[in-house]
RNA sequence: GGUUCCUUGGCCGAGUGGUUAGGCACCGGUCUGCAAAACCGUUUACAGCAGUUCGAUUCUGCUAGGAACCU
């Protein structure tokens, strides 16, 4: 471990590495988790699936075995999830891991909705029974997005007001929360920052786009030289879980279908991840706003110095 | 050599004598319970030249490139 400032006795740390899909995120986790002694946290809404390492890029049996990591290959492809879920899961669990390594611990990942879930933290909204959910399933079902505008338009109308009306997935679970809960979602939804009992450094590895792009086409050629075909076939009977609802999977699906061929599959995997990193960068470009305390990492210099000396400095934290 | 047909924006792909096809990508954005999900906004055209016409991407001719068939 490090020294720490004398005499200021300062909150565990929580040292997150994000950035967009295949910038090397769980290489550097792992150099960081390894340099103060810790555990990683990660924070891959996809790699918590067990069954389909090659497709997510989940870390090594090697990287596994070099440093503990938490919410890797714990799930099953047909179990349900949710950042709630994963807030309330990894609140458990790193006041402990905190505890026993030093008051730091590492969390590393690309779900930007989760990482936010954990660093911000998220409203607690009821749990939606299966009830619930099956009756706001079959108004959807049979009047589509009209019928779940209307409703929301009566028992919610500020709402209705802000939130994509064409946007399905949205409505549908604005109507849940309503139904379940007797509130409407506008009282529910409070968007406050969650006090946290550790401070947060934000490390972001920000590689120009169009070297990203390169490496992710590269990694893509990399997993189906690792298998990636096989993989998805091993699954195929889950296909239509949300777990495989997952670039990389549904195009070698669309092939095996006979939509397209294997070759154009790959193509659109490459495509398909690049629009994910893109998504990534739009999210990560507006927190960049309003956080200072979210540190750029240039991806051609030493990056585990880069994080060493923003921790030490104690600067560009966020005080929870 | 002859006959017929084709040529639309980065790609796919409709269509019309005078209003914007559309899809995908690109670019930009939304995001508080499935988020590698779902959704939104915007840009790039009618192969070239010459005619007909008030007006041509749409009609005619020529040129270029491509396809099929014939000798």
């Amino acid at each position: 471990m490090t020294d720490k400032p004398a005499g200021t006795a300062r909150k565990p740390l929580l040292i997150v590495i994000t950035g967009p899909t295949g910038s090397g995120k769980s290489d550097l986790a792992i150099e960081v988790a390894r340099h103060y002694g810790t555990e990683i946290i990660s924070a891959d809404s996809r790699q918590m699936y067990r069954g389909i390492p090659i497709g997510t890029a989940q870390p090594t049996a090697e990287q596994l075995d070099a440093v503990r990591h938490h919410f890797i290959a714990s799930l099953e492809l047909t179990d349900y999830y949710s950042a709630a879920r994963f807030e309330e899961e990894v609140m458990a669990l790193l006041p402990r891991v905190m505890d026993s390594h030093g008051g730091v611990a590492v969390m590393c990942g690309g779900s930007m909705m989760y990482v936010d879930a954990v660093t911000r933290g998220i409203d607690d909204l009821p749990t939606i029974t299966e009830d619930v959910r099956r009756e706001v399933g079959l108004i959807a079902e049979k009047e589509g997005a009209e019928g779940l505008r209307a409703r929301l338009r009566m028992l919610d109308p500020a709402y209705y007001e802000t939130v994509d009306l064409k946007n399905t997935k949205r409505l549908a679970h604005a109507l849940e929360i309503i139904i379940e809960s007797g509130q409407t979602y506008t009282e529910l939804r409070q968007g406050k920052r969650k006090a946290r009992p550790f401070e947060t450094v934000t490390f972001v590895i920000n590689y120009d786009r169009e070297e990203l792009f390169d490496r992710i086409n590269r990694r893509v050629d990399a997993m189906v030289a690792q298998g990636l075909v096989g993989e998805a076939e091993s699954v195929k009977a889950l296909r239509h879980v949300n777990a495989l609802n997952t670039v990389g999977y549904k195009e070698i699906y669309s092939a095996m279908d006979g939509d397209m061929d294997f070759a154009t599959a790959i193509e659109r995997i490459k495509k398909n991840t690049r629009v994910y990193a893109k998504k990534q960068l739009t999210w990560l470009k507006r927190d960049r706003e309003g956080a200072a305390d979210v540190n750029y990492l240039d991806p051609h210099k030493p990056m585990l110095e880069q994080v060493i000396e923003v921790v030490e400095s104690g600067e560009g934290r966020a005080e929870c």
